[in-house]
DNA sequence: ACATTAAGCGATA
DNA sequence: TATCGCTTAATGT
């Protein structure tokens, strides 16, 4: 919110931009190009909020390319990072679970493109075709997903919960490379700590053990899984002797 | 089985 | 050069 290029309306959209975005793929060209109109898209660096918890919810989001960190703050100042959104996903999209404010920050996880509309719009959106029953599918997996690593923070280890998150992390967002499936966004051993409720130290710890047994590869802000089938034995077996 | 503290090192800007 | 991401050891709970 402090440098702004704010709201600047990038070339003109292609309709094609859309058509394959599952709340919109039933809509006609016609229907689309509306929207677009009604559209303002913008490009955020690495690192950016594109809104914070709590504010008015004064529009709601298209993530077109790039990733979506959702995070909470704690009263001591801690992140917590509730879930990482792909693109073609609709995100702050407060007015579908009632509500007028953001319920958490929405921060680039890597640099994205953005089409966002005025809340305002929210209800003439819903009255399109498809588009209610597939943000509703939506919310319902990110409220599903939570809900399962909310059961693995209260039963299971760190170190399979460390596990679980990064073959979600590519299960979501991995992209096939030579050495095997890497998270598409830089992430650091803060990040990965900060989605498990652990420390970063753990964490390096982790990456660093899992790198000698040949199960994953690391970089500085890159983390590629070369044997999720080993990663995911580990994630359900049981504590250490 | 973990967290915390501290120290140090290479990469990055 | 200063900051950041990362690693490791030592120590505490």
């Amino acid at each position: 919110m402090t440098t702004d290029d704010q709201t600047r309306t990038l070339a003109r959209l292609d309709e094609s931009l859309l058509t394959h975005m599952p709340p919109f793929s039933r809509l006609a060209r016609g229907e689309i190009r509306q929207i677009l109109d009604l559209s303002t898209s913008r490009r955020y660096p690495e690192g950016q909020s594109v809104f914070s918890e709590g504010a008015a919810a004064d529009r709601f989001f298209m993530l077109l390319d790039g990733y979506i960190r959702v995070l909470r703050i704690t009263e001591t100042g801690e992140q917590i990072i509730a879930l990482h959104i792909p693109p073609g996903q609709l995100f702050g999209i407060a007015r579908a679970l009632g509500r007028t404010t953001y319920p958490a920050t929405a921060v680039t996880a890597s640099e994205s493109i953005v089409l966002s509309w005025p809340t305002s719009l929210w209800d003439r959106f819903i009255a399109y075709d498809g588009f209610s029953t597939e943000t509703y599918k939506t919310v319902g997996t990110r409220v599903g997903e939570m809900n399962n690593r909310m059961v693995e923070m209260a039963t299971l280890q760190v170190e399979q919960r460390v596990a679980n998150a990064l073959l979600r992390l590519i299960e979501q967002t991995g992209r096939q490379v030579p050495e095997g499936i890497e998270v598409d966004f830089p992430i650091t051993r803060q990040d990965l700590s900060e989605l498990t409720a652990t420390t970063l130290h753990t964490v390096s710890r982790l990456l660093s053990a899992w790198e000698k047994d040949g199960l994953v590869k690391s970089r500085r802000k890159r983390i590629v899984v070369c044997d999720p089938q080993a990663l995911l034995a580990l994630s359900h077996s049981g504590p250490k002797a």
